[in-house]
DNA sequence: CTGTTAGCGCTTTCAT
DNA sequence: ATGAAAGCGCTAACAG
């Protein structure tokens, strides 16, 4: 049996009330009862029953981030750098973080969210891929359930955000692409619903345009983000009759897939095709021939996001409601002058 | 104000008492009055206070996960699988899972189990990478605190856990290299304070000594799980005087590494050198060449982990205390024969 | 079948 | 400076 305060109450001939606000450092304790209640506390080797604590405070002293998977392989070394970003600036503020993962916009993802808030298991949640009608988005707001995000979105409501400027991003990117001389450029973009597509979709137009260039319907594609993805998208680019010289890829991951796929049609990347993606995990640097990509310090917004969360619960005043990082282009070697 | 059972309590007349056993489904309940009551906590939106049942019942209905991480990038998709695996059999146990990421073998990471064990923050906790002498265990062990691990150990004491056999795997996957004509084959070991370090070790002795090779010395190395610790080490590997003509390495990113090497020591992959790897994450097959490796199922250990401690958590007796998986050897295109 | 009473371990008025 | 008492919301032993 744990030792509680009423036991060192017993031991020390004070009360509960006495013995809880010597530990818990009130000032109104005198001098000499506090130092006795401390070290004998010390002694028996108390630790609070934070259950109790939480029951009476009303709050849990933990944070909720349900990440978004699709099968049971959720591979994207994103999320795990993100999670340990969260994590770790979470454990900085003495806060537990609960973690779940679910298939984004089903029932089963809406169902932990509804957990975490009706059921008060967390204090504030964290969301991560924000969608342009974003029902947990909704939800949250609706209840208003503390929550800050990796990622914007279009409702009207205002709330704590942090993203990195996609559109800078891809402009970027694909900048970078026709300075090497490619004007048939082809993009794979993350799945429509995704706010961040909207985003990259738009410097991707920004940046054809502002060189003149047109942006063929066929050669605008999605795929879900994973290597199959990119690669089945990019089998289907490169077997059409004409060719891009270049795939701009919404991440690493797909232009992983089609740079596969670009080597299975004979192509070599990086002299035939050139390929860009977003993200810089680590595969970026060791993927061969290493991939040209713009990097996002996930870790860092992680901790960004956690630390307004933390802000909003503690009720300070944020000092930016939205927080924007800048990408930043890698140029490696799948990426190179258009051959002639 | 959320509602709670003395409101429905009030509302329909009967005692908070009452109401909670008709809620909770015991059969000393009127049909009526239980039917008056659920339907009553229904239109209430009642939600039971978990906080409250938590403290009542002495159980936190959690479990604990600290995942080892080195860097603020903890890239191995291998976590991100067995998490899920983890989290999605918890949550049909109506469990939650608390997360933390720590640099393993520290003060900090043995700071976030004492958090977990002590402060009762979790029901159990599961264990991932064991480590030959781990103070994990120890720390468990001695404090009778439930926990299953993915990884079996040295100590005395019998605990549950589940496991791939890597003796068998490395022993298949060399046996493979051997039978494609290979004799001068270097191992780059995970390091050597793991425990499946020490299985991986002994299949590759068995093998090489049932078809009557040596085992290099210089040959016998260690990397630190990462993708630039498999290329650094198989750069010092292709430095030296003499060559190996195959590696087999720790883990698909070490694999993925030494790749990479290969290629800048002008070695064409699956010709001039072969590489096979360990786990099979989704890189292995989309690597170029596709990495010839071990699969293993770590979304189905993940659950069966969990499955376990859960029983165990129940009071159950587990019909196997130690699970083993087979590794499956999956052939791709780094590994072929040896040039002639 | 239902209610009374007690208690989980802690914090927090409010007296003294 | 200290203590008594109440209460967070729930469950459980015991009466009746």
């Amino acid at each position: 049996m744990p030792v509680t305060l009423k036991d060192i109450a017993r031991k020390v001939g004070f009360s509960v009330t006495t013995v809880s606000r010597a530990l818990a450092g009130y000032d109104d304790v005198a001098a000499k009862t506090r130092r006795l209640i401390v070290q004998t506390a010390e002694e028996m080797g108390y630790h609070p029953n934070i259950l109790a604590r939480r029951l009476q405070k009303q709050r849990t002293d933990t944070l909720g981030f349900v990440i978004p998977t699709f099968g049971p392989r959720f591979s994207d070394p994103f999320f795990g750098e993100l999670l340990a970003g969260l994590g770790n600036e979470a454990a900085e503020h003495d806060l537990d973080l609960l973690v779940s993962t679910r298939p984004p916009d089903t029932p089963k993802e809406a169902q932990a969210y509804e957990r975490l808030v009706r059921d008060r298991r967390v204090d504030g949640v964290v969301l991560t891929r924000t969608r342009i009608n974003d029902a947990r988005i909704a939800y949250l707001l609706e209840h208003d359930f503390p929550f800050a995000a990796f990622g914007r979105t279009q409702v009207e409501e205002a709330f704590a955000c942090v993203d990195v400027d996609g559109e800078l991003g891809v402009f970027n990117a694909t900048q970078h692409l026709i300075e090497l001389g490619h004007r048939d450029i082809a993009i794979i973009l993350p799945p429509l619903d995704l706010m961040f597509t909207v985003h990259r979709r738009a410097g991707f137009y920004r940046v054809m345009e502002a060189h003149g260039l047109a942006v063929r319907p066929e050669w605008e594609t999605n795929g879900d983000l994973t290597e199959h993805g990119g690669y089945a998208v990019a089998c289907r680019l490169l077997a059409g009759a004409r060719r891009p010289t270049a795939i701009v890829a919404g991440n690493d991951l797909m232009a992983i897939g089609a740079m596969r796929a670009a080597r299975e049609h004979g192509l070599s990347v990086g002299r035939e095709l050139s390929v860009v993606g977003f993200d810089d995990n680590t595969l970026a640097e060791h993927a061969h021939p290493a991939l040209t990509t713009l990097r996002q310090p996930i870790y860092e917004i992680g901790r960004q996001v956690c630390r307004m969360l933390v802000q909003i619960l503690n009720d300070e005043v944020l000092p930016e409601r939205e927080v924007l990082f800048e990408p930043e282009l890698m140029v490696r070697q799948s990426s190179g002058p258009l051959p002639v």
